[in-house]
DNA sequence: TTGTAAGCGTTATCAG
DNA sequence: CTGATAACGCTTACAA
């Protein structure tokens, strides 16, 4: 079917391996054996079969990347970043999304072990990832972004202070007045999330205020997720007037939500969101964010590829976040 | 290094060609021996190489996903599409993101051709793809998504009805008594574009509005991009009252330009964006949008499978678009 | 039902 | 400087 490299051997009238190391340049071979060969490829239109080349050399030159999610605005970055930095390496990326279902996570990781790929960066859909063990037997690279296990400190991780996120918004809010701020999320059982709910409710003692649990909300991740959790957050404790959502399409669904309710942002509600998106700063009214990292990504490359060189390369990263003021805070 | 089928095979006291046949259940084995299989399978954690079976079976069960640039809504709702229909179908993805320049559009395509992956998913960077020739008749299987080369009619595609796009937004502002209707575009020597502005130039001369070149700007297809555009754009063509914008990046640098210029959305101007983002809604004021296919990154897959199947297979579809009005046309 | 062995297209060792 | 040739780990006739 294909041409190979004995075709071409054959047509230049040399040995595979003379064409072998033309091609990699991993031998000096005569001017004019070189040019043969070159001119043959060329007329051939010869690439090397990847399969075969993978199978000897027992590495592939790409990379696994595991995402929880995908439409939202921190997801695209880092995934944006980690290709861009791929390509830059010379990788190429083997992308998965696996929608939030550890059975998905699992199967992917299943195969994308297993010599599919030199090392995987991973966003894991729970905290607790036992079947991982297997793999790191294996001495399977792998680097956790966004989220991780924290069973596994052997693994290489880069987050975003997500502690800092929630003090940080939680922290404004107070500083506005507000001492009743409901928190609407998406995954509970994450790393980030649960830093970010420590981060905010750190900010809150520390002003002597308690907390109460019935004032997080637990929604969809998604722009109606985030309508229907404020609603019902809303009812279930009206007299809340601030609220950190941590997600930006949740935020968008909560901006929308006080639409619908025919309250004011930020005079009768204000909000803060997690995750700057594009059009924060064009909406009714402009939102306050917490903005994260932009180089999540392109850090998590570079943690694998130290991974990938060193197996006992266990650096954690934890990437600062900043408070994006606009006007639904109520600045 | 890696545990092999050899090692398999020594520890269950059986053939290679048994262990390989219980794994893949491509013949009947006695109950007894796949039972001890399965056991050595499980204690080892045997996986197999995935480089060998790919080198052997000639295929690798993997797709590639060639887009030309990544933050856009429209793009990613493509990935997501191309993603989750791979999923299901049991393929890999390997992703690239070109950021629109040809010099990395053609990398991509080299190096996921030569057994990289069985197919290609292709948003290209230009609508001429001379390079193309060489990999197809290396009989690589390939599928143009949202843009395409003309040239090439062999090549299925599946695009959105831009023609559509561009006269629906036309008619509708020109519904609205809009004559002067600027239009600002990211990539002009693109098929979606082209399409467009050939929708929005038919619409015009249909109400007998003789088409004027100097009503469209070229920006970045940024937020910032967008913003820059809308202002040269205004400042040389100050009667312009509507305005058509081709990306959602862009229609946010918009409105924002039009806040920065103290013009008011849409009494003084204008707005209909091409890409339904998620925060349209919310914004202020809401902006009417083209929304685009959601279903065009399954139907790529989907074309791609029947190429891979049948490289006679040429197919083109053209999927329906449609206005979402709101606020920012003057409804 | 099971095993032997050829071969997929490379790379790299080892002689010449 | 060049060429045979043995792997890499798997699938699959073909034989037993």
């Amino acid at each position: 079917m294909g041409i190979t490299m004995k075709d071409i051997a054959r047509e230049a009238g040399v040995s595979v391996a003379t064409v072998s190391h033309v091609i990699n340049k991993t031998k000096h071979v005569s001017a004019e054996k070189q040019r043969r060969i070159l001119e043959v490829i060329g007329k051939l239109q010869y690439s090397p079969n990847i399969a075969a080349k993978n199978l000897k050399m027992q590495k592939t030159n790409t990379a696994g990347l595991v995402v929880s999610s995908f439409l939202d605005s921190y997801v695209t970055s880092i995934v944006n970043g980690v290709g861009n930095r791929a390509r830059e390496l010379g990788y190429n990326l083997l992308f998965v999304n696996t929608n939030e279902q550890q059975q998905y996570e699992e199967e992917a990781v299943r195969v994308l072990s297993s010599n599919a790929v030199d090392g995987m960066i991973l966003s894991p859909t729970t905290s607790n990832l036992r079947y991982l063990g297997n793999f790191l037997e294996k001495q399977l690279p792998i680097v956790f972004i966004n989220r991780y296990d924290p069973h596994f400190p052997e693994i290489p991780r880069v987050t975003a202070d997500d502690f800092q996120a929630g003090y940080d918004a939680a922290f404004h809010l107070l500083g506005h007045g507000h001492t009743k701020i409901g928190l609407v999320l998406a995954v509970p059982n994450v790393t980030s999330t649960v830093n970010r709910i420590a981060g905010y409710k750190a900010a809150l003692l520390e002003k002597g205020i308690s907390f109460d649990e019935s004032l997080l909300e637990i929604g969809y991740a998604t722009v109606d997720g985030g309508l229907n959790a404020v609603k019902s957050l809303l009812k279930r404790e009206p007299q809340i007037t601030a609220l950190f959502t941590l997600s930006d399409l949740m935020t968008i669904g909560a901006v929308k939500a006080l639409n619908q309710l025919s309250l004011r942002c930020p005079e009768d509600i204000a909000i803060i969101g997690f995750g700057d998106f594009e059009a924060a700063a064009a909406m009714y009214p402009p939102i306050t964010n917490v903005n994260p990292p932009h180089t999540i990504g392109q850090t998590a490359f570079d943690l694998l590829l130290n991974k990938m060189q060193n197996f006992k390369y266990t650096k954690h990263i934890q990437l600062p976040v900043s408070l994006i003021i606009r006007k639904s805070c109520g600045c």
